[in-house]
DNA sequence: ATTAGGG
DNA sequence: CCCTAAT
């Protein structure tokens, strides 16, 4: 800044009017988000600074908006790499930040640029984006910064030339007569630098470390409209970024939350308070600790607001499959860089989120820790359904003994049914898999199995698992197998229902499907109602039966009928009769 | 323990 | 299929 003012002398008291401007004529109220707003200024005939006007920043904020938040993404990481530097890395980061929401263009500058080039501290780089944007400085002299320090790149490649570009440039010239602000002495210090005014100007202005401590005051001054002593060059220059960065920062960052930190906080946080309204009183009396400590602060605030996680997408319980996957893709909740893409989103939710994803634990998931939230990692009602599968297949043995001709040798293992029905039953296993041949072919395109299904105790545990759901494994996974109705298994529901009724499940699950060990009573109930629906769906357009479009079997019509008619049946006996 | 229903 | 409330 410095540089600025001394540089380009007729500019200078623009930049120190458009500071002050910035910070009182456009009050804390204005739009979240629209830093461009600020900085959007032109400078009337007189040679003075008007706002721009609705159309015009609406107009730079369309083109701006988007990469801005892009920049804060991308710059949201800086910070993790800890360069070595004066700030803390929280400082960092919220300067990042504001760096971010500060640039108009695409940049994307990597975070190796920062680490490797101690040139350029991060002050400098703001100071830097202040400069082009606040005083509007003309592409071309945005290039030649680019150029210059070559971390812009894609500045030129991106880069909109503002719309008021030229008027900026021709209030500069106009001002150029009129000194508003004579008693800076910065002519003396900066001869030259008046010849080019906008290339100079930020030219002078990206080396600020350059410029003599006098220089600094001045800009210093001309930021804050006093007078310094300090003496610390690093201290100075940062205050000046600080101060432009906050000035700018306030507006924009601004939300709810924004405000009530300032309000709330406005003594603690001398930073925002200070260099926006004040200026700051800090400056003269501490000179080591008011650079560290309102950094903090700031940093502090910065994190509060953003760095609360947006509640992602409630999380599922329902089923454990999802839940799984959910956690493999780490999509649970959204990578690091999906929440800082959100980042926007970020603040206003900070609440909402506040109780759930805050408690959150770090889950090394394939290289890379996620979190997750500790509630429903855990199984979420009951601890059963381990058991339940081993339980299933338990009674399953069970029923099939008790159905099977030759249960008694599987009757004294009550223990260990899985392992001794695998190994013990030669005969029963081969039914199995008959079975298991059965159901696989799911399409059920017609079978008489069920006759010959005989017992088929063959249900081992084994042939559940491949059949139907993944093991129950460790944690809680859970959702029976999906198995498929095969045609047999329907034909025999709604044989056991005309026979002993709907409603008496469990007596049919006795009775009908003692050798479907996996079909329970509720099953069957569940199946029979599906069927229901069905033989009304169909109803309409009898060729509908096999017009069912995908996944389930394909009801033969013969069924459907019967199960309407059976359905008919129902409704007119009374459940009492039955 | 079964059923009926909702999800 | 799962889960629950109601029997």
């Amino acid at each position: 800044m410095g540089t600025v003012v001394g540089t380009v002398e007729d500019c200078r008291e623009m930049f120190d009017v458009s500071v002050q401007t910035m910070i009182t004529s456009f009050p804390s109220t204005n739009q979240i988000g629209n830093p461009v707003a600020y900085k959007l200024v032109r400078v009337a005939g007189d040679g003075r600074l008007v706002p721009a006007t609705d159309e015009e920043i609406l107009e730079v904020n369309e083109t701006d908006m988007h990469s801005v938040s892009d920049a804060c993404k991308s710059l949201g990481y800086l910070p993790a790499e800890g360069s070595p530097s004066l700030f803390s890395q929280l400082e960092e980061t919220s300067e990042v930040i504001n760096l971010g929401l500060l640039r108009s263009d695409n940049v994307e500058p990597s975070t190796d640029q920062v680490n490797s080039q101690p040139e350029y501290s991060e002050d400098e780089r703001l100071v830097m984006v202040h400069a082009s944007h606040m005083l509007s400085t003309p592409p071309d002299s945005n290039i030649q910064c680019c150029n210059e320090n070559n971390m812009f790149d894609e500045d030129q490649a991106h880069h909109e030339p503002l719309p008021f570009s030229s008027d900026v440039q021709n209030g500069c010239d106009v001002n150029q007569s009129n000194t508003v602000e004579p008693s800076s002495p910065k002519e003396s210090a900066f001869p030259a630098a008046a010849q080019k005014p906008d290339f100079s100007l930020v030219r002078g202005e990206i080396c600020l470390d350059n410029l003599p401590i006098k220089a600094l005051q001045e800009t210093f001054r001309a930021t804050f409209g006093r007078e310094t002593t300090v003496k610390d060059k690093t201290w100075l220059k940062r205050r000046i970024t600080m101060g432009l960065t906050k000035s700018l920062d306030v507006p924009t960052t601004n939300l709810t939350i924004k405000d009530n930190k300032l309000v709330g906080n406005q003594d603690k946080s001398s930073d925002v308070a200070d260099v926006v309204s004040k200026g700051d009183d800090v400056t003269a009396t501490n000179l080591k600790d008011a650079p560290s400590s309102s950094a903090e602060d700031f940093s502090c605030e910065e994190r509060a607001a953003k760095r609360v996680r947006k509640p992602t997408r409630r999380y599922i319980e329902e089923l454990s499959e999802t839940d799984e996957k959910q956690i493999n893709d780490k999509s649970v909740f959204p990578s690091r860089d999906q929440r800082l893409s959100e980042k926007s989103e970020v603040r206003s939710m900070s609440v909402s989120s506040g109780k759930r994803v805050t408690v959150t634990r770090v889950v090394p998931l394939g290289g890379s820790e996620v979190e997750v939230p500790y509630v429903s990692h855990v199984r979420r009602s009951r601890p059963r359904e381990n058991i339940m599968a081993l339980m299933d297949c338990h009674t399953s043995c069970l029923e099939a003994k008790a159905t099977a001709g030759e249960s008694n040798l599987l009757n004294s293992e009550v223990v260990s049914p899985g392992s001794v029905l695998k190994s013990a039953s030669g005969p029963i296993q081969k039914e199995g898999s008959h079975n298991n041949s059965e159901e696989n072919i799911l399409t059920g395109v017609d079978e008489d199995m069920e006759t010959d299904h005989v017992d088929s105790s063959g249900n081992s545990s084994d042939d559940y698992n491949n059949t139907g759901a993944p093991m129950m494994q460790g944690v809680g996974l859970r959702r029976k197998h999906h198995r498929a109705w095969t045609l047999s298994e329907v034909t025999k529901l709604v044989e056991g229902v005309s026979k002993y009724g709907a409603g008496k499940w469990s007596e049919i699950k006795k009775l009908s499907f003692s050798s479907y060990p996996h079909r329970t009573s509720v099953d069957l109930k569940d199946k029979w109602r599906n069927l229901l629906r069905a033989s009304f769906a169909q109803s309409p357009s009898n060729s509908m039966g096999s017009l069912k479009k995908h996944g389930s079997m394909h009801i033969p019509v013969e069924i459907i009928l019967q199960v309407r008619e059976l359905a008919e049946k129902q409704s007119l006996v009374p459940p009492s009769q039955r």
